[in-house]
DNA sequence: CCAATGTCAGAATAACTGATATGG
DNA sequence: CCCATATCAGTTCTTCTGACATTG
């Protein structure tokens, strides 16, 4: 709780919230999607994402253009602006992260970012 | 995430959130406390344990007496049904603790246990 | 006709910020 | 006089639910 909290206040310094951050990394990550599968992959509600993708389009982050394929889709694609505002928070949040992870040597980090990585891999869809 | 819901679902059924919890179990393992102190340790806001500790109090699971010593504050006592509800939140909890590490080696879960309790004792008050 | 998608409106919590009264 | 404690009132933010129009 208490990391949640200081990634909440330093990524409000940049403007920024968790939501933007994990749409931001997910469309770096996987590329354009469409919102249903941001959602999927963010886990933030679809009629939430909506107002998420509002602000990152109003800041020029991402662009939202209807998907040819899919006229029900609207494919959500990175900007070059987008991917600027990614590196800067992932600049904040490696801060934060030697705030937290302060106590603990390089090999226990591994350690603790593996098993995480291991959890949050195996619970993909539902849980 | 998605631990935190399948938490807060889980106590949901069990008629209890998260707050009832941190403060039933700090209440056991560090003995009776005031109001402050228990906002210390469970990083509740102050203004918010006031309901919490109604709301424990209205289920007689905790009991809150003016503390003689010092008259500005509420000693708060875990009751026998207290100490009950805390077995039962347990139960739940390690249930919802052997979903989310299902992937995981017994080995593997002291590991990330332990790591993760370095962290929490590290970071005590300030963070 | 049914399912998926994006959107909106609103409810229900949860988190956070003072202000105040009282006692040490 | 200043600090700590408990409480209250109220704001803001987030999470979650349900309905709806459009398209596949």
């Amino acid at each position: 709780m208490q990391a949640d909290r200081r990634v909440n206040e330093e990524l409000a310094r940049a403007d920024a919230r968790k939501w933007h951050f994990a749409v931001l990394a997910t469309l770096d990550e996987f590329g354009a999607a469409s919102q249903a599968e941001l959602s999927d992959r963010t886990r933030i509600y679809r009629s939430d994402l909506v107002a998420v993708i509002n602000e990152l389009t109003a800041r020029g982050q991402v662009d939202r253009a209807p998907d040819p394929a899919d006229r029900r889709r609207n494919l959500i694609t990175l900007t070059q602006a987008g991917r600027r505002q990614l590196r800067e928070l992932d600049k904040v949040l490696a801060e934060v992260e030697e705030e937290v992870l302060a106590p603990l040597s390089p090999v226990e980090r591994k350690q603790l970012t593996d098993l995480l990585t291991v959890l949050v891999e195996h619970h993909g869809q539902p849980m």
